[in-house]
Formats: C-alpha cells, structure tokens, sequence
DNA sequence: GATGCAAGTAATTAATTGCTTACATAGTAA
DNA sequence: TTACTATGTAAGCAATTAATTACTTGCATC
C-alpha cells in the first residue's frame, strides 16, 4: 500500500526530501557536524548524486533555512488570524512563536550557528529573513494597540517590539542550555503576562 | 623597556597566553574555525607546542570558557556593590551585563556556539556554569526586592528572573545578528525601564 | 661544569570530508 | 529501435587539521 519508491526522481521533489532529512539530523547535531554523506544516508542516496541536485553543502543549508522562514511566516500569519484585538493577536503570536520552536527544535540550533560565525554569508542573510520581519510585525501590532490606547501612552515602541522578540529567543537560549525545550511551552506561558505589564497593557 | 620575552616560558604562564590568544582570536572567527595552528601563531609558538600546554583542542576552549566565567563574576559583583536597594542593585547588574558583552564581543560568539551542539559536553558544564549562578542572583535580588515591597505583591518571580536575562540575551542575539554589538548599550539602556515596569517597581 | 627536566621545534600521521569525475542506467520522446 | 538527458553510483582527489613523535635546547640545581 506504500506510495512506490522511484529509484530516480526529479530535482525539485529531491531537493524537498534533502531539505526534510537535513532538518531532521539537524535535531541531533549541530549543522556542520552533518556531514553530506548523512544527508544522503538519511534520504537514501549516494553522496555524490546530493551534488546533482544542490550546487553544494551550503545551498542546502540555505534551503532549509528558507523553507523553515516560509513555514514559520505561514504559522505567524494564522496566529495573527486568531486575535481580535492587537493584543489578543500578540498573545497568540506569541504561543504560536514558542510552539514552533518545540515543533522544531533543530531550529534554534541551526540560528545558534549562523550567530556564532562573524562573517556574513548567504545563510546569515536568510536568517535575518526570518527575524526582520517578524520584528516588524510585532512593531505594527504595537503601534495598533497604542493607537487604541490599549498600552502605556508613553511605551517606547522599538524597544518593546525587541523585548517580545528577546524575551523568547532568551527563554529557548535558556531552555537549550538546561533541558533541551522540555520546559519550554510552560515557561512561556507565565511570561506573557510579564511582558503585557512591561508594556502597561490594560486587562 | 619592554619586557624581555623569553623564548621559554611555564605552562601556567604559557596557559594564560594561550587562553588570552583564543579570546582574542574569537572575536574575528568562530570557535571551530579557529585552528590550533592560527592560536599557536597568535602566542608566537608552533603549533605542537600548544599541546605542552593542554592535552587537546577542546581543553583550551573550557580554559577559555572558565577565565571567562570568573571574570563575568567579577564584573556583576561589583556592579551590585554599586547599589543600594534591589531594584538599584538590578540595574547596576544590567548595564554591567551589556558592557561585558561589548568588551568581550567573542564571549556570545563562545555561547552561541556551544547552545548549536546538542550533546552534553565539558564546554556546555562551564556554560551552564556561567549562567546558572547569574540567574540565581538576580532571583535573589527579585525576592529582597519583594520582600521590600519595592516590586508587584503577586510577581512570579523565576518568570520575572528568566525575563531580566532573557531580555539582555535576546537583546544580543538581534543585534549580533544585525549590526554586531555597536547599538548594544544604546538599546539596552532603552529596555531596562521596560524591565522594571514588567516587574511593577514603585519609581 | 655536569645533570635532568620542562619547554620548544619540525616533520609526520591518520582521519575526515566536500566535491569531482568517469561511467552506468532509467525514463522519455522521436 | 534509437537516441538523448537527467539522475544515480563508485571511486578518488585535494585539502585540512588535531595530535604524536623524535629530537633539541634553555635553564635551574647540585
């Protein structure tokens, strides 16, 4: 009843397959401990034929770290869809944002290492994709809630939109170190509260 | 004038040079980039000799991640005499956080890299060791701080300590991740206020 | 001075690994 | 059938690099 195993298949569903099974080992090494014969074990290849698909190790790390934005902005947005009001839609952005984070957990890992290489890569830029405009979403939201009148008069926007963003990426830096994201949703969950009293949001 | 350097040295000597060299060589690369042969050029020796001095690679990186932890409680424990209430305490503590990171702008690098593996290792220990003691402290100041009724009555306060280093850490991500840490201090100063309304301090 | 050891060097080793190449074959279209 | 192209394999190349080894030398001590 299994879907037939092709021996060949086209470049696009292969490239998908790649991307999936680097994700996958990325759970349990760091990137550049995943060496590409792996890559090819984990989907069931020859390590030369990965080379006929990506041109090489780093474009399939810059693949993945684009299917993780695409998926990431997709979860985002019907968090966002959730909410009535701004601050209800950060609430649920904010769950949705942790919940991601647990659901993927190679994810972290795979940002711990772009920030820990100095130098500016294609990959770094992909990552910065991910958080830029997230950052500004979170910023947009903000600037709607203090048009209502829903937080402090006096909130200094920026600073605030950085806070949301740190207070979870300090958390799971916090979780990775202690106890991989076990701890993490319940954690989180007692946070938000603090971070609607950081910015005066009104009950 | 100058210090005559001697062609030979003590291996404790030679282990703080050592130590030295790698931080230094850490700001401009990652950890794993960093060959023995680049540190044993840094220090002015050949690359075996390094190996007089430390039985492997990895124990010079745990050297480096202990100098780094002492140093790191130096500075917050003399930040803290600098205060007088919890909450001033608190503060002291913030800023001299930020301006460790900015003095030492290899020691994130150092963590990110050690939070990207996934196994336990000797490196991640001393990580832990750095970090674990610093949240204790603020969650000791946070409860001196309630005990005084200086915060709000109902804070949950390992939530309001995971908060305060969380925010720094986030805080560095972004910007390691935007700008290096040039914007850091200027941005940090614009959180703390955020901080202490999140915890409810009394002005 | 003679002696012994710690510290240094230069050369080598063993293992790893991303990528290439020469060849093979499946699937498709003419 | 024939021919063509995309996909696959197996082998191997070239470069890197932590650690070891055999040998040397500076220096304190007797």
């Amino acid at each position: 009843m299994n879907k037939p195993i092709p021996r060949r298949s086209s470049t696009v569903l292969r490239q998908q397959e790649i991307v999936e099974a680097a994700l996958r080992l990325a759970q349990f090494a760091s990137p550049d401990g995943i060496t590409t014969q792996a890559i090819a074990d984990e989907v069931g290849l020859t390590q030369g034929a990965l080379f006929r698909h990506f041109p090489s190790k780093e474009a399939i790390w810059i693949a993945v770290l684009a299917w993780v934005r695409e998926r990431f902005r997709a979860e985002i947005d019907a968090a966002a869809a959730r909410g009535a009001t701004p601050i209800e839609q950060l609430g649920e952005i904010f769950r949705a944002h942790v919940r991601f984070v647990t659901t993927h957990p190679a994810v972290p890992r795979l940002i711990f290492h772009e920030l820990q290489r100095p130098v500016e890569s294609p990959a770094r830029a992909e990552v910065r994709q991910i958080m830029e405009p997230y950052r500004q979403r979170i910023l947009t939201l903000l600037k709607a809630a203090k048009a209502t009148e829903a937080v402090a008069a006096d909130l200094d926007l920026p600073s605030a939109a950085a806070m949301f963003v740190g207070t979870i990426q300090g958390l799971v830096m916090q979780t990775a170190l202690a106890d991989g994201v076990a701890t993490l949703e319940a954690r989180a969950k007692k946070m938000f509260p603090l971070f609607l009293s950081a910015i005066g949001a009104r009950p």
